[in-house]
DNA sequence: TTTATAAGCTGTTTTATCGCAGTTTTTAAT
DNA sequence: ATTAAAAACTGCGATAAAACAGCTTATAAA
């Protein structure tokens, strides 16, 4: 029954989405790394590839949950929506991440919203053929558990951060944690937001991000050029927030 | 191999601790729900029972994670430590609930410390009986899985509410959380507190609770002697935090 | 019963952060 | 190149929450 479907291919389209997450070129996406445990490939064979172009939302906060998005190419914003529309930014995710999860468990609908902060493409996985792949091959599902495990972990130290930390902390946390994840390009971190999206990432608000920005200035912690962000030396803004046993979230 | 340890009473200790799982009076004890796909039945073999005084701390922050707690019976305080030795408290566990599962991911030390409100008994499995049967059993696995989940959308929902809410209304959002969780005995809520546990939940100081606890007396919201709490109308607290579509975390 | 210790309470002061309003700069569109 | 719109910036007043200090009431121990 299964095996005509691994041999020959008189599916021409389904062998070649099968090569796709075979050869994929995000070596850490969890479905990459267990392919080979599979017994069904058309749980593959099944995925959907798609585009969005940048600022497209494609995950709308209280859609009924069908399914999850794993990040091919691109970056991604995940917030939710608060009390009187303000936005609380969840993280930021890159390609191999997972995207949609927080609405996997017994969640009916998606929590957070998801937008494309440049041109993306998204592979997505059904509910259902999730959930099969999940209980026929034991690996994955630890796998996913132990990813869950680890966000949870992240998750928890932010609720630390937020309760503990001032602004001023919360915002180098914040620029550490955008440097750790997406690095530098020729001095610049390689992540452009808006000091909006810094405020709805820390938990405070935008004004306040343009005073510490320019106190960080002033005290040569950091460079800026409009968007473009540079941190001067690292390890002078981690000792700032050192005391806080401060977690690696990438 | 696996066959004579199942007929027989050869090792009776090993059999009565079988039957304890199996038996359980937590039904929603992950262990219990998923014994009949435990083709390994050394894994509940192996589980060993420990009773804890009130007050006597069983998992210290920073040590080594070995393995995973089940509260058997009684009441715990999950807890991390900030900055200047300020506590701020993750959870309140009882009957049935996992402890030090936050350390199971590649965190190789606990990054939480938990103690006994009241004398407890838990389970412990450890974590290389645990890795090998989730391996072997997908539906266990799978269930873990779904409880990290619920979990990381209770932890992302109390960023949230941290983030955007006052403290009245943070003190407010733990009194139900209290409530939802541990419930009603004689009109007051089956779990004592005193208000610096509170304040270190909710995320502020020992005053703001006192004083919003004397407030909302002077309202008729709550009514307290000592320690013990009762919530006058369940409804009427609720309805202050609506806005923040709060979330059942039980 | 007395004493000691912890927990609960309240008024005042201090501080951090927010929100507003007005200005400048940057970016994008025509 | 010109214009419009958005983003960045700054000062100032308002406010919520924390910190401090002193006092009272429980709770536990001697």
């Amino acid at each position: 029954m299964t095996l005509h479907k691994n041999i020959g291919f008189k599916n021409s389209r389904k062998a070649f989405q099968d090569a796709s997450c075979v050869s994929c070129v995000n070596s850490n996406c969890l479905i990459h790394k267990n392919l080979e445990n599979f017994s069904n490939v058309d749980f593959v064979a099944h995925k959907k590839t798609l585009k969005c172009k940048k600022r497209q939302q494609f995950i709308i906060e209280g859609a009924p949950v069908n399914g999850l998005f794993f990040i091919l190419k691109g970056t991604v914003k995940v917030f939710r929506t608060g009390i009187n529309g303000r936005q609380q930014i969840v993280r930021f995710a890159k390609e191999g991440e997972i995207i949609g999860h927080r609405g996997f468990g017994t969640e009916e609908y998606y929590s957070i919203g998801a937008i494309a902060l440049e041109d993306v493409v998204l592979c997505y996985f059904s509910k259902d053929d999730l959930q099969e792949a999940l209980l026929e091959n034991p690996k994955f599902a630890y796998s996913m558990m132990l990813f869950y495990a680890n966000e949870l972990n992240r998750s928890e130290s932010k609720v630390k951060s937020i309760s503990q930390m001032t602004v001023r902390e919360r915002v180098i946390d914040t620029l550490l944690y955008i440097y750790r994840k997406f690095g530098n390009l020729r001095g610049f971190l390689n992540l452009s937001l808006s000091r909006k999206e810094y405020a709805d990432y820390a938990g405070t608000t935008e004004e306040q991000v343009i005073r510490i920005f320019s106190t960080l200035k002033k005290e040569k912690l950091i460079t800026a050029q409009g968007k473009k962000i540079g941190i001067t030396n690292v390890q002078n803004l981690k000792n700032e927030i050192s005391e806080h046993n401060y977690f690696l979230d990438f």
